[in-house]
DNA sequence: TTGTAGGCGTTATCAA
DNA sequence: TTGATAACGCCTACAA
């Protein structure tokens, strides 16, 4: 690689000149400019980001932290997280935590050496407190997620209000005995999916037919099925699925007791991820807007990183259900 | 961010006897490195990456260019990789081109700005000349799918004779119309799976039964059956389809016909993602040893990086046939 | 054992 | 319009 020192020498001008070319043309005289455009394709420069980087202390790249690669959710996310980057000519890097602590810490660290402007977080490795603190001292957009604490800026659906409508919606085609396979308070989306959930049954004087708390994975369905069978002498009318990994999970394992779905009984999962349209039978789910919540944690992340306002601390965006047919 | 001038200044000691306790601190005297250690936590001293990068031109960390993220496959890949890299205490950055040759240069230059030790490529958007030179200037590593050039290192699987042996197995189990639904040569794994598959007809006197270039997507294999099913009166014995997605899309495409899988025909996937197992019917397809791929592909590249020897450019890694239940 | 000083590749200020 | 020079934060001869 050359240096802007060599490309400077070749045109017989100043680095400073260089430099003017690359960051303001017009500011040096035509011929000047030219000479110097002719050196650095002769030399195939390239400038360095590390030396403007250090110099700036701006870098036009934004981290996203993500807990795995294998969760096709953020996929989505990640789409309108870039398609809003681009537009301000920022480029987007993803890491990986697998949930640890530490691991987060050693991207976390990127921010605060200033290697990149600011940080979309999805994965809650550490403690609220950590968090609060890392985004008091530089551009942070928690998104998927939601968090607690009223002061960092999250992007996610009002998972309660989304549950508590699906129940009810379902209550008012007539299922009764509903079932609830969540993930406990692992996260805190799903304490506020079983909050609403059981605030539509309990509106309509029912009691859960079954719950669990097994997780959001594909096993985490096929596990509290089978717990559920084992407690329960019958199936319900519908199993509400607090993710689409977990609802197909759960079919499957539906399937290999024989049992037929959506005629035995409907299963309804939760995001709207790639997978719950390719599914048979493809499946009845609670789509979360995940191009939209990436566009907007990357534009609140843009705004803080330039500077600007940004109205409040909270955005629940638009959740909706996508009827297919794992439902009757 | 404190900066290693505060701390020195704090413990009355020059930057150097800083940046000694930190890279090796047995070099100074007991009690003044406890000095510097105490101002090092009192301003939540971090190191500057950028600073000791500009520095050592080394930065721990290497990137992965993926095409998407909405591959499973490559979830385990990336698994390999990070595993491999923790070894050396290395981390991984993961940048995504989604097929945009611009985009993968902007990322490429940050091999060339040494940000980042050295790089693997799963997403071939540039012509392969290119990598080529990229891979002269720079560690480079290619991984999971097949390259031309015998100069670049390649980790893979043998395509050619992992389809060769899938279609001969497929052809000892009795089936004689076998259809193949791949991507014609939009990837070069595509055509050597087709290529070997070929092969295992011929030797057996076969002719394909139908034969289609659409994509490893899901959406191609419905598309290709949607073909077929006008092209022909019948339903072969077996589809091999050249990916996982593309086989789902088939099994899916058939259901809408009122078709049975494994009953009416069987289809045969090829990757061995994560919805192979979760898919009903599970898919009978051919393994790739994800996390090896990713484990040895990151192992070449730390070798290159370190300076060490690497015995050879191109590593085929063992692929398996996985029967499941998608086939009779 | 510790400090001084030069340089990694940029950009920005100030003079010329 | 251009050039000299001082940062940015760090590491490492070399000197003390």
């Amino acid at each position: 690689m050359a240096t802007m020192k060599e490309v400077a020498d070749l045109a017989n001008v100043s680095v400073a000149t260089v430099s003017r070319v690359i960051s303001s043309p017009d500011s040096v005289r035509k011929e000047t400019r030219e000479r110097v455009l002719n050196a650095i394709s002769a030399l195939h420069y390239q400038p360095n980001y590390l030396g403007r980087t250090l110099r700036l202390m701006k870098t036009k790249r934004i981290l996203v932290i993500l807990h795995t690669l294998s969760n096709q959710f953020f996929s989505r996310v990640m789409r309108g997280i870039e398609d809003r980057a681009r537009e301000d000519h920022y480029s987007v890097l993803v890491s990986v935590t697998r949930g640890n602590a530490e691991t987060f810490r050693d991207y976390a660290r990127m921010l605060q050496t200033h290697e990149v402007d600011g940080c979309i977080i999805t994965s809650l490795d550490v403690p609220e407190a950590e968090l609060l603190k890392l985004s008091q001292e530089a551009p942070v957009v928690c998104a998927c997620e939601p968090v607690k604490s009223r002061r960092i800026p999250v992007v996610s659906i009002d998972d309660e209000a989304a549950a508590y409508e699906t129940v009810s919606f379902l209550i008012s085609k007539g299922k009764k005995k509903i079932a609830l396979f969540g993930a406990g308070d692992l996260y805190y989306s799903s304490s506020l999916r079983l909050k609403g959930a059981l605030h539509a049954l309990r509106e309509n004087g029912i009691t859960p037919f079954y719950q669990s708390d097994e997780g959001y994975s594909f096993r985490s369905g096929s596990r509290a099925l089978s717990a559920m069978l084992l407690a329960k002498a019958e199936l319900p009318d519908a199993i509400f699925c607090f993710s689409d990994s977990c609802a197909i999970g759960t079919i499957s394992a539906l399937d290999s007791h024989g049992f037929k779905v959506p005629q035995d009984v409907s299963v309804i999962g939760f995001d709207n991820t790639a997978i719950s349209e390719m599914f048979v039978p493809s499946l009845t789910t609670v789509a979360q807007p995940q191009h939209a919540i990436g566009y907007k944690a990357a534009d609140l992340l843009i705004r803080q990183i330039e500077g600007k306002p940004i109205e409040k601390k909270r955005y629940a965006l638009q959740h909706e259900i996508i009827l297919r047919d794992s439902m009757s």
